[in-house]
DNA sequence: CGTTAGATTGACCGTCCTCAAGAAGTGTGG
DNA sequence: CCACACTTCTTGAGGACGGTCAATCTAACG
């Protein structure tokens, strides 16, 4: 049964739930929340007492050095779970920004407990998405410490065009992606001269199209052969 | 309860089971796999049947791109969770390997539903350690992307050492890290010439001393200063 | 119409990489 | 016991990649 208090329900791939799983995390639910773009969701070193899924929009998690200095770690999409280590371990680590005007849905996280206890299928989800986000902080690591700048930008391209597809269906009508090259440069570790240079030579290759503050994919196949990376085989995922 | 049939049972911190949660985690296990030092323990792509959990030793988790070029995601010590992602999304995207002899605690990748349905609190701890390994990933992304190289080099023996500790009154005797100066490097995101010139620019400040295979760490305090990063305080943390 | 944020470009410089060679320690086989 | 191979660590030289500084341009916005 798909989610009908949600604004994803019907998403293809997405995990429906049971009668009593919905009564449930229609209970866990604690209204919605609006961030508009620029404004910080959560900040590093919150004892953030909720639990958020994103359910439109863009936004970032990111850590700074003392000195200033700034690296994404990665993006959120919609049906992204967000405050999970703030829930777990007590305190936030990282803070998360709006790219766009994010809409949030707000769940107590007192309540995480009962989840695992009364609904061992929705628990498993949960883990289900930390590994995934596992799995894609480890390939945004390798491409830092290993891919030159180009590789680095290509992959990060293609990577969020990716995810931004296999949402795309419903959720947007084109693929722009809603960053500025201060952002790409914080994500790829690079300085934003360089960035800018870098993504240039991405243009003039015909793989991208850089518009004022985001960026159009026009050779997604291109960028992944150029960063050699292949897509994710996107499998039915659950959703929460 | 401590865990009775677990070589960790005992160590300070670490969660103790219910008399039902021993039982179910003791028909969970299939047994011991030794692993020698540089043996592989898990490949990238393995359709691995088993998770394990780190009864003893050191390991490495690392991903490869096509042309060669590796990526140290993490290590693994005492206690760490190995092959989650594997029995959640099907396939391993990473390779694991030994960098000492490790023993390793094998459970049957088939019983994780079980877990999640009979025994809630264990399946809250196996989201704690896939959260807390998500925070170290946060970390070294941080790290890889924007400290310099010798701020890295003294982050990673900084963190490396502080995660020793917190096993080591009982576990190890000395803190000697052993991994060789192209682990380092894998690790870093750099080539192993300057790693070497780095770790001797620490050696020179006397925070570090390099042994063969092994790095002795002399001024963990220094280091995590150099670093300007903040050991995290380790707090009762769940074993499987 | 000035202000601001983002994008762009050139010049110069430093960090880090590659190539290359050598030293020291370890293991193997003759 | 020695010769040889192999791994790890070390160091120097030259060059490429990416950083910093600085100036300009554009579009959006009040």
């Amino acid at each position: 049964m798909p989610c009908e208090q949600c604004p994803l329900r019907g998403m293809s791939g997405f995990r429906d739930f049971t009668d009593q799983e919905l009564r449930f995390v229609s209970s866990f639910k604690r209204g919605e929340l609006v961030a508009e773009a620029g404004s910080t969701i959560l900040s590093e070193g919150a004892h953030s007492p909720h639990l958020y899924t994103v359910l439109s929009g863009w936004a970032f998690r990111f850590k700074t050095l003392p000195d200033g200095r700034r690296q994404i770690l990665n993006y959120l999409l919609p049906g992204d779970l967000l405050g999970l280590q703030g829930s777990i371990m007590g305190e936030m680590e990282h803070s998360v920004e709006a790219l766009t005007t994010v809409v949030l849905c707000v769940f107590q996280r007192d309540k995480l407990d009962s989840l695992f206890e009364g609904y061992p299928g929705l628990g498993f989800d949960v883990t289900w998405l930390a590994a995934r986000e596992e799995r894609m902080l480890d390939e945004h690591l390798l491409s830092v410490g290993r891919r030159t700048a180009v590789e680095r930008a290509a992959y990060l391209l293609a990577f969020l065009h990716s995810r931004a597809e296999a949402l795309g269906k419903i959720s947007y009508k084109s693929l722009h992606i809603p960053v500025t090259q201060q952002h790409v440069a914080d994500t790829l570790g690079l300085s934003i001269v360089h960035t800018n240079k870098t993504l240039r030579k991405l243009a003039e290759r015909g793989l991208i199209q850089w518009l004022d503050r985001s960026c159009e994919i026009v050779d997604a196949e291109g960028l992944r052969a150029l960063a050699d990376w292949e897509k994710p085989k996107e499998r039915k995922r659950p959703l929460i």
